[in-house]
DNA sequence: TATAATTCGGACAAAATTATCCTTTATTTT
DNA sequence: AAAATAAAGGATAATTTTGTCCGAATTATA
């Protein structure tokens, strides 16, 4: 469904927003602990998000990535996706052709555009508070 | 959303489908033309999709590949994407976890197990036939 | 029986994705 | 000012996915 680096790039973004509740900034290193995921690849990714806003980053010593408590509310998962998988998952065929397009449907376009909808506004609707704090209460996880 | 491969092996299946509707049998280069794809990458998919019995392959002269009449009603979407991408598509956490675990579920868990459900329900509810028969009356592509 | 057409299967190659390493830059603390 | 800390960025490596090539096996036809 979504690449490894976007399933990294949730994680880590959901662990920032939960620690920046808390009002702590978090480092790369802690962060991939906290996800379970490869540090380095994970610094990539946390730049990207870095670069298109999702979160914020602080250099030097105390520094670490953070996100502001009103942004947790605007930043929907649906711009992580956007920002690290691009917009595939929108413009997409189902079975590969060339991009969806109703006026020259492939056989699942119905069926597959109903499903699609169905995870965009799923994307669209979720913001990273929500996901955090799940977490917070202890309902959810970011790794096992 | 499926591999390539994946992608791919449907479009074949429902090429073979709709010429086998015509009574022709037909071979992985007439495949890989109407459906616009690598010629031996499908030869590949198209030896998986055999030995998984959702076509039939006939060897030498006259040969080719063809799917039975009753068979495109009994085969559904969901068997060729097992077939291909196995079931990571059905046990698979969305945010990358080992897998998906309701007793331990990720932040995005109840949100993603309802499409993964309804895309579930779609593929096995789809069958080759109904995709030949859009295909057929001129309805729907397999390239662009 | 020889030939040609076709799938099958294994080895290989290219491209994309995932992952690591190391140097540079910014910033805080000493 | 120097040292230490942390993100940024570039180069490179490993792995997976996608794709190619070619010989072997099978079978219809001449
Ligand atoms: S054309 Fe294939 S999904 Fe729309
Ligand atoms: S645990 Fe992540 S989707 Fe179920």
């Amino acid at each position: 469904m979504f690449s490894k680096a976007c399933e990294y790039g949730i994680r880590a973004a959901v662990y920032v927003a939960l620690q920046s509740l808390e009002g702590r900034r978090v480092s790369v290193n802690e962060i991939a602990e906290e996800i379970d995921s490869p540090v380095a690849f994970t610094a990539k990714i946390l730049q990207q998000l870095t670069r298109s806003k999702v979160i914020h980053s602080v250099k030097g010593p105390t520094g670490g990535f953070e996100i502001e408590r009103t942004d947790m509310d605007t930043v929907k998962l649906s711009m992580i996706v956007h920002a690290i998988d691009g917009d595939n998952i929108y413009v997409g065929c189902g079975l590969g052709l060339k991009e969806c397009n109703a006026k020259k449907p492939c056989p699942l376009h119905d069926k597959f555009v109903a499903i699609r909808t169905d995870l965009k506004k799923m994307l669209e609707s979720t913001s990273l508070y929500e996901l955090a704090t799940g977490l917070e209460v202890g309902l959810t996880y970011l790794k096992r």
